[in-house]
DNA sequence: ATAGCTGCAAAGTCTTTGCATGTGT
DNA sequence: ACACATGCAAAGACTTTGCAGCTAT
């Protein structure tokens, strides 16, 4: 279930990730083009490992230590996204969004951000009055029961767990 | 910088901490009480080495050990929370509220709940109704820079970092 | 008295890193 | 050719857990 349109392009993935890399003197190798494609080609917002089953199905020789090391270069490009979690998922979707978690079966969803954009923009503001903070940007989790979920029936595991349990997708 | 007030006092904290335990046949131990102690009374967020730390200064012989059970149990009781991140932190501040992040100095404050509510119950409904899923919580993170790091003139670290560099308050 | 806690230390899990070798440009 | 990447394995950081001895209730 993806969301938002696959094409958004924020500022830093304007050029081809090849171009990105190359410009900055980095090269464009087999298992970090592969890592690139897996967490571009999936919106499960897979952790390392699950990256690293995926890559391992084209070259598996690619080490786990090789997806971490790409997975944080790529990040620091900007041509991927972490997510903030007790576990490091990915996310190849570049465009402004926000996430959806469902408590029951800790699957993740991406959200429209221009959908929330007119409001947000308003709270922000408030904040940054109310505070005298200055506020660049913001990240929206909801939590709730996805429609697979409400529909079985399922409720969350248990109160605590909840935030923790995001394993793998 | 505490923003949000003291006492606000969610369903779950309605009981005292003594007794939300004693109903569930837990003991309100020494190191128990001190940790809860140590987390009501800091707007810090901190992680469990700090209130390990703290806890020691009063209780020298509590292990980290003892620290982190109890951390995890305080949070399965809803007397504290726990905050998204690559290491857990941990917050007494029961009220519903958000979390601002300052890019600069990685320092998180408080961001009033009720402030936001108005536009962000629209947004809710708009994503519900948007994409059919069923909201029950939703979690907002502020990023930007704090006063004390505008003045100064400080910029984030890097670009990458900022999400991981959470370290110690 | 006894279920629940604790300190200690060992083990787990996830992530990073050192080093010799391999490979894009 | 040479700087950048990789595989492998070892080390790190953070968190959990087993166990024998305490301690609130």
């Amino acid at each position: 279930m993806r969301i938002i349109p696959k094409k958004v392009g924020g500022a830093p993935a304007a050029e081809s990730p090849a171009g990105a890399l190359r410009t900055r003197g980095l090269r464009l190798t087999g298992p970090r083009r592969v890592v690139l494609e897996v967490v571009r080609g999936t919106g499960s917002h897979p952790t390392a490992e699950w990256v690293h089953r995926m890559v391992r199905r084209r070259l598996p020789r690619v080490s786990l230590g090789t997806v971490y090391r790409n997975l944080r270069l790529l990040v620091e490009q900007g041509l991927v996204q972490e997510l903030p979690g007790p576990h490091a998922r990915f996310d190849g979707n570049l465009g402004r969004h926000h996430h959806f978690t469902c408590t029951a079966c800790g699957r993740i969803l991406d959200v429209d951000g221009p959908l929330c954009e007119p409001q947000t923009r308003a709270v922000s503001a408030r904040v940054e009055s109310a505070i005298g903070l200055t506020i660049t940007h913001h990240r929206i989790e909801f939590f709730g029961r996805c429609p697979a979920c409400r529909a079985a029936g399922r409720r969350e595991p248990s109160r605590a767990r909840a935030g923790r349990l995001r394993r793998s997708p």
